[in-house]
DNA sequence: TCGGCGACTGACTGGCCAGTCAGTCGTCCA
DNA sequence: TGGACGACTGACTGGCCAGTCAGTCGCCGA
């Protein structure tokens, strides 16, 4: 067996092992069993068992850094969020041993791996601020703190594919791009007025700058209400 | 020092290192140098390190469990939604350390306890969701998989609760139900038509059944749509 | 004053496991 | 044929830490 195809085995492995047992019950051992090599052989690849996690979850991380494209006001909005949504769930479910890790056993290792999986989240998030103040400026995302949006997006995203991957439900993908768009879209509850009216193109000529949202949070829903 | 004080005292130290360092990290030897008492000391108290946990988050779960209420539909709903969302949020920001814990270092354990906090997950999951079948039913929550719109929402709830606990942002906590309410009521994306109409109550004579949901998923969806 | 008792102590042990390294094995080229 | 080299091996070590236990301390009642 050739270098590469070694390198790829262990890490084959050692995805399956880390998604069964969480880190920190995962042992070398029980990588190099899997992938059919002595331990030592495993520390000719990899510096030690963090770093072999590190690659694995940094490919995840590009793989999804990728597939997001920026949204193009002029053409169909819809058709550009839904691919977005559905390339980080491909992305994801694409790979459900690490996504598993990633979401549950993530944390608790040293602290300068917890930093780097939290500013990627942060970057995921200010990435999607930032996109979701555009909108505003559009008017295709209602007014209010958009990164409140961010985060629920987020969350509601992480805990859907988290459930997916989790238990062997499996709903289609396309399913999934679908609700949550539809959630994104118009929440679910009845009971009142809604967050602010959604008019048809209301000619972005409201403010000049592009980012005139910002800590409007409560003030934006007793707009909403009033309105 | 009397048992009870000396047993609380462990109990918030415990709760202080976990949170900090995360439960592999945090060592016996961590705890007692907190609570100034040797180790053999801590063991009097407690059968091991595991079992401080589990109660440490034992507490946490009762205290949620007990502050959610059953919704009446007869008297204001939206107050009653919101009570029991501030209840929720309370409970975790009551003890971010905890939270913290839970919402990012709680797996990787054994899996007896992974078990534990899963079903407490997937019976929060149930409760809620059946709420929102009732309200289907009430035509206060929009048609659809009562199923999904539970995870969105605990997903939702879930990251804002963990931002609020891990960075020192600390929104006022009126702010976060008000906020998490109107994400659930009217989502935030204003592009074509929203998900099923919300009109004021229209007499609940839709079906006589009082869980007509499920597998209406996208479905559901595509009425909207159409209609 | 004594001795019994419950609370507390902290040096120690035993097991676990990441990481090492001296050595084997097979291949290829001179 | 032999020897050099790179890939691989796995028994071993060193450090860490949960959990132990023989012993100290001070209080109280007789």
């Amino acid at each position: 067996m050739g270098k590469i195809e070694r390198r790829k085995e262990l890490m084959r492995a050692a995805r399956e092992v880390f998604s069964t047992k969480g880190y920190h019950d995962a042992k070398v051992d029980d990588i190099v069993a899997l992938a059919k090599v002595a331990k030592g052989t495993f520390y000719l690849y990899f510096a030690d068992k963090r770093s072999i996690f590190v690659e694995l979850v940094g490919t995840l991380f590009e793989r999804i850094g990728a597939a997001v494209l920026k949204v193009d006001p002029r053409s169909d909005i819809e058709e550009q969020v839904k691919h977005n949504i559905r390339a980080i769930v491909a992305a994801l479910l694409d790979d459900p041993a690490l996504t598993k890790i990633l979401f549950s056993y993530a944390a608790g290792l040293d602290p300068a791996f917890v930093t780097a999986i939290r500013s990627f989240y942060d970057g995921s998030k200010a990435l999607l601020e930032a996109s979701l103040i555009e909108g505003q400026g559009l008017g295709i995302v209602a007014p209010g703190d958009a990164r409140l949006f961010a985060t629920f997006t987020l969350g509601a995203l992480k805990e859907l594919v988290f459930e997916n991957v989790t238990a062997e439900k499996a709903m289609p993908r396309e399913e999934i791009v679908n609700e949550l768009f539809a959630f994104l879209q118009g929440g679910y509850l009845r009971i009142g007025p809604p967050r602010a009216a959604s008019q048809p193109p209301p000619a972005p000529a409201a403010s000049k700058k592009p980012t005139p949202a910002k800590k409007a949070a409560t003030p934006a829903k007793k707009a909403a209400r009033s309105g």
